[in-house]
DNA sequence: TTGAAAGCGTTACCAA
DNA sequence: TTGGTAACGCTTTCAA
């Protein structure tokens, strides 16, 4: 066993075994044919002498590295941490390894990172949402390999997209509300100039709103995203103070809408009675909390997995032999909270 | 703008701004001598041919790949997510790229995980928890590169730790619940032996009750990890069930706190008076919830922040310059519940 | 400040 | 089944 800094090279394991370095190269790889025999005595060598094979040197030879570029806005956020372990867990079989980056939810820092890990030169990339930079999308346009927007459906794709309509799911939210008997509706989210997804969430809300013929003014905004339970509660007791008669609210996401219920909890105001509430996401929270909260499932797990098998059929049979859009259909799923 | 498949390379850069290879080299190295002229021709000439330079042959050549690799139990998990999140951010200007990967809480698919990762070439990785397979520990004693545990205080550290003890933070919460009178304890967690930060809270919050003579049999656990908010459900009503004398429960996870409260809440039993509740991990939940749930801190973003600081010093100054261990200390969160 | 040559560790390619 | 040679795209090194 080496204990030194440099570490072994195929060199090093080939002189070991008695063999040439191409030999021990094929046998690492198990598709190549190589004796059994002489395979066992490198895989000891190899063993012996701690060695890892390079894929640094291994990348560069073969023009391939077996990264998956992805990029999402935070990996503190439940849904997007869901749909990237879907999509890791769905690839483990095809060698690729995710490479995975955080945006902040700023395209700025989106064009920083996107820069670098093309640098890296993966075999794909999967961003998430469809707002860019122009320089983004140039980047993304010009690399030569397959681009994946999730999340969404951008009007002008740069490549590939597995998503849904972020509009479509809010104005889902408002028939449903509607449904019950409710006509003074609120929204509640961030500061939807980073968080475009939120944003559209917001839109599809108001236009649907506005389509029906109702109030379109009830709206509480927080900071930055990503927008927090606590924030949730506070933006729900300034929709309460604003508009005291609001009869049911959706918040951006189901922890925010956990906050806001809460805050309806401590004001003592029955839900869905005084004040009804829906979410979006699916978290295990909107389905664990007393009541439980009305959400919008968009399976972010199967945004993964769709991701994965969409980037299986990239690589393995071309851009041209794939769909290129994947839409996902939000459910609505009804609780005792609206 | 070329729109081939084969992307440009240094050559192309240089023959397009009348200069040589080396040339163009330096004038991606923000610090490297060259005329100011050039250096301006030659960036827009990568920028007409859409270059980006090719980490994987300058990593080879340079022998640094810029790489930390990182392995966690799960993405899914809003603790580690944090220690990752806020490790990433504090690297930012260090140039380090977060290289992560999922053990799945499986030993053995964390040595297939290593493995995979340090063929990367990373120039440090932080692996959390102290519990590996020999052939693991084999592997990271011999990469030659600077070993980080972290989450855990491990017996026989493989190198430098930031961590805290997983044991020491179930017995403070033993100690808190008898503060307040209790004496009928048991624990909620899952199937220890995948789990083994799970597990050592287990026997810390066993070995406890056992110094003070308490009993020690009150031990529900539910499946494999992760364990969610619907198990901490199932497992309160099992405890209920099986020890319907119980005063306090402490839980393995906030979110699996949270999942035991509301069980005793549609049981209709009053917290803490008749059932008092303690979590771990300062979840969000645990002070949004109502009421709030009593956790144990371990501040999982200063582990990332640490874990940052105690790396970049390791690649400036070397192994022996740096103190071995960084230790957290847990911090009980009294709340309502208990 | 710039350039030429060599080489990082591996694998594609061709030959035996 | 095995080996020799060249090359992947860049940076180190040395020289001008």
């Amino acid at each position: 066993m080496v204990k030194t800094g440099k570490s072994a090279t195929m060199s090093d394991v080939a002189k070991r075994a008695g063999v040439s370095p191409m030999t021990v190269s094929r046998a690492f790889k198990s598709d190549a044919s190589v004796n059994a025999e002489t395979r066992a005595r490198i895989l000891e060598a190899a063993e012996d002498l701690g060695y890892i094979l390079d894929s640094t040197a291994s990348n560069l030879r073969s023009q391939k590295t077996g990264f998956l570029a992805v990029t999402i806005p935070s990996i503190n956020n439940a849904n997007f941490a869901e749909t990237v372990g879907a999509m890791t867990a769905a690839l483990r079989d095809t060698g690729l390894q995710v490479l995975l980056g955080y945006t902040n939810y700023d395209v700025d820092e989106e064009e920083r990172l996107i820069a670098q890990l093309l640098g890296r030169r993966p075999e794909a990339i999967v961003v998430t949402g469809g707002t860019h930079t122009p320089r983004t999308r140039k980047l993304l346009e010009n690399a030569g390999i397959p681009v994946i927007e999730t999340w969404d459906l951008p009007t002008h794709p740069i490549g590939h997209v597995v998503g849904f309509s972020n509009a479509e799911a809010a104005r889902m939210m408002v028939r449903h509300f509607v449904a019950q008997g409710f006509t003074r509706l609120g929204f509640i989210g961030g500061d939807a100039s980073r968080d475009t997804r939120g944003l559209d969430r917001r839109q599809g809300f108001f236009d649907e709103l506005a389509k029906l013929g109702l109030d379109t003014a009830r709206h509480v905004a927080s900071g930055p995203p990503p927008i927090t339970m606590r924030e949730g509660a506070t933006c729900m007791a300034e929709m309460l103070e604003r508009w005291p008669d609001t009869q049911a609210v959706m918040c951006v996401s189901d922890p925010v809408a956990f906050g806001a219920l809460t805050e309806c909890q401590r004001r003592g105001l029955s839900v869905p009675q005084q004040m009804a509430i829906g979410g979006f996401g699916a978290y295990d929270i909107s389905e664990q909390s007393l009541p439980r909260i009305t959400t919008v499932d968009v399976s972010a797990a199967e945004i993964g997995v769709q991701t994965a098998q969409m980037i299986e059929a990239l690589l393995l049979r071309g851009p041209e032999a794939v769909p290129m859009r994947h839409v996902i259909t939000p459910r609505i799923l009804a609780r005792e909270t609206s």
